[in-house]
DNA sequence: GATGAATGAGTCTTCATTCAT
DNA sequence: TATGAATGAAGACTCATTCAT
């Protein structure tokens, strides 16, 4: 038997498998991208199979229906963050200035650059049509966000490095801006093309000293 | 005569009233409440007729469209808040800190707390589908508070009272915590009875606290 | 008392009351010329009311419906056709080739040119939605004008001034560039500037020419 | 195994079946019709679509739009008439009478006894709501007739077999009773059951013996 | 499994008709 | 009598969903 035939029988088989496998994921990204930019009733789901490379039919042997199709847009984009984060957080020994430090700039990296900016942002849209959506959202992603926040804050206070201060309000402060800034890169900013918005590292800088000066203690 | 019969010839609606100057306004406020609780595309105009208690039909003597509709909304709701608020600021002769602490009070007061809450949810949700409403808001509204928040910081920095800092980032900073507020307050906020959230003076005192910690003076 | 007073009085009072007698007929002018360039169903009352002057509520004083008004419209301008050509013809002494070409001169004047062939084409588009207007029409219009012709070619026949032909078929037969020429340019016509028609005179001329041609007695 | 369940099992229609390459055709047919009996706005386009046995979505799957369906109705039965006549009456011997004749008879047959009737109906009807298919109508049916006539006469003429005559007046008006028959057949008639039309056949004989009464050279 | 033709419920929009003024 | 705001039934069109191939 030629090689090459086999070579061909062998790259071709892998690839089908592969793409069968594939379709899902291939599936929910297209969905992710216009249920971000559309939101979840102006999205079609023509285009939705048109841009995962699949016929509209095909959509249905994956999805019941377009509801399932958005809570699987959401659920598979969600879970897989919230993991490695708090791990990396919870095990360092630098000063807690600098966990403060590493904290927002690896929130931003990890979320606020990525398509879990998309994420929030469709959820706020649609909190109103989707409560279970929203209530999810809060519960696996904002929730233990902030308890990370909270707690790289209450180390710190408890550590003598930072002054105690309300740290309930001040958790939900501060991450606000991360969150707002990654909305915002979704929705409103694209529209504004003459708005020449702060680069995102002057932005960080920005917050972090805020940050810092807030939780300084009085004398040091 | 009976005063059953009267009550009864009182009582008897007719089927319908002529109120041409009172219906616009009718309609605007049931389309949004609608738009904000369920976006555009999921909001029926019969619902919006519903609330206002008109036909369907009267919608189309005021509003040629859907989007007309929608269009009228936001303007509507935006144009009047973009007066008052930049006076009362920039007239005051108080102590720049004052200023800050008044901006933001005001802010919540008169935006956050307002139907603007569900404005800035709305078009941030929409953006994708209207980018004219989104760059609307952007100019009409961010842009305009923005430059008050800038004026108040550049007023303090040059009157000593404020250290010099980045201010371009330190304005959308913190503007931030408080759309991302009133943002969450008309989406996530409903969808999550259990949360308590903090409420809304400590969040904002908090938020002044840390603003006016960075602000503050080296050695002061 | 002012006479200039009294003048304004005066003229407007007259005025006032010759526009009330006069809406029926505007509204059936602005009716039917809507109704012969649009159609029936395309036709809008808003439009023929406001190309009367009036207001959509006035229409419906005048008439109960807008099959209603169709109805007046045709009627109304059937009506006043079928009275005096027949007797003009019907008392001539002159010889029936002249008569002849006076009848075919006289339809165009007196119907081609004018609203009847609006009426014509509008009868003729909505003849599977009002049928009786259409018997109607066959009834008053066409079949006296038949009748006209008939008489004319049979009085000639029988006087020997033509020969004897098939009068039932000629009669429809040369009725009918008539009719056609009329719906013509009520409808195709308007649509091709580029098309330079014959001129009527001309058209006139070869009809009665080629009729007089077919009813020339063989030796003569 | 009971032969009633085999015939009703044989009997079940599915709910529907795919016949991609035959829908076309049925709806245009459907359409035709209704459009001929109603004119474009009366007709609904549920009624196409159930008269051509699909669901009323079907329909957008092959028209874009009611005008859309209109036109290709138009074009579609336009097209292939304005072919095969012209060469047929083109490269013909006979004598310039018989050809005449032969036009005649073939434009009953070929267009006046068929849908082109309908379609000529149709296409005056609606002029004022579509002024570019009524252009077309004539340039592509009308006007490629009219000089195949106007070719037939001025053939006659150069071979003196006719007499000189006004030939562009001719050739409009010896058309007219033609189309005039057939629109006639596809409104009026049908609403006037009484009126015993003359049988089309003497109707064509009478026009072919006035045409050729018109051109036959003086003294012959 | 994959396809895409077919479906039909759902929505926006129009407009003849009504009726309080 | 005249008005024009209000109505609601009707119709074009969309699109999530189904199913024969």
């Amino acid at each position: 038997m030629p090689p090459l035939l086999t070579a061909a029988v062998a790259a071709r088989s892998p690839r089908w498998e592969r793409r069968k496998e594939a379709r899902p994921g291939e599936l929910l990204e297209a969905a992710l991208e216009l249920f971000v930019e559309r939101g979840f009733a102006a999205t079609r789901l023509d285009e939705v199979a048109a841009r995962a490379g699949v016929s509209k039919g095909t959509l249905y042997l994956y999805y019941a229906s377009k509801e399932d199709l958005f809570k699987a847009v959401v659920r598979q984009n969600i879970v897989p963050l919230i993991d490695a984060f708090s791990r990396d957080v919870a095990v360092s020994q630098a000063a807690s200035a600098e966990l403060l430090r590493a904290f927002f700039d690896g929130w931003w990296t990890r979320f606020g650059a990525t398509r879990l900016a998309g994420i929030a942002k469709l959820v706020i849209s649609e909190a109103g049509n989707f409560p279970e959506m929203a209530l999810f959202f809060q519960q696996e992603v904002v929730g233990p966000q902030s308890m990370l926040l909270r707690s790289i804050v209450e180390r710190g206070i408890a550590r003598r490095e930072f002054r105690p201060i309300d740290v309930d309000a001040s958790v939900r402060l501060w991450i606000s801006p991360l969150v707002m800034r990654a909305v915002w890169e979704q929705s409103i900013q694209p529209c504004c093309p003459l708005d020449m918005n702060v680069p995102i590292e002057r932005y960080l800088a920005a917050h972090v000293e805020s940050v810092l000066a807030t939780l300084k203690m009085p004398q040091s």
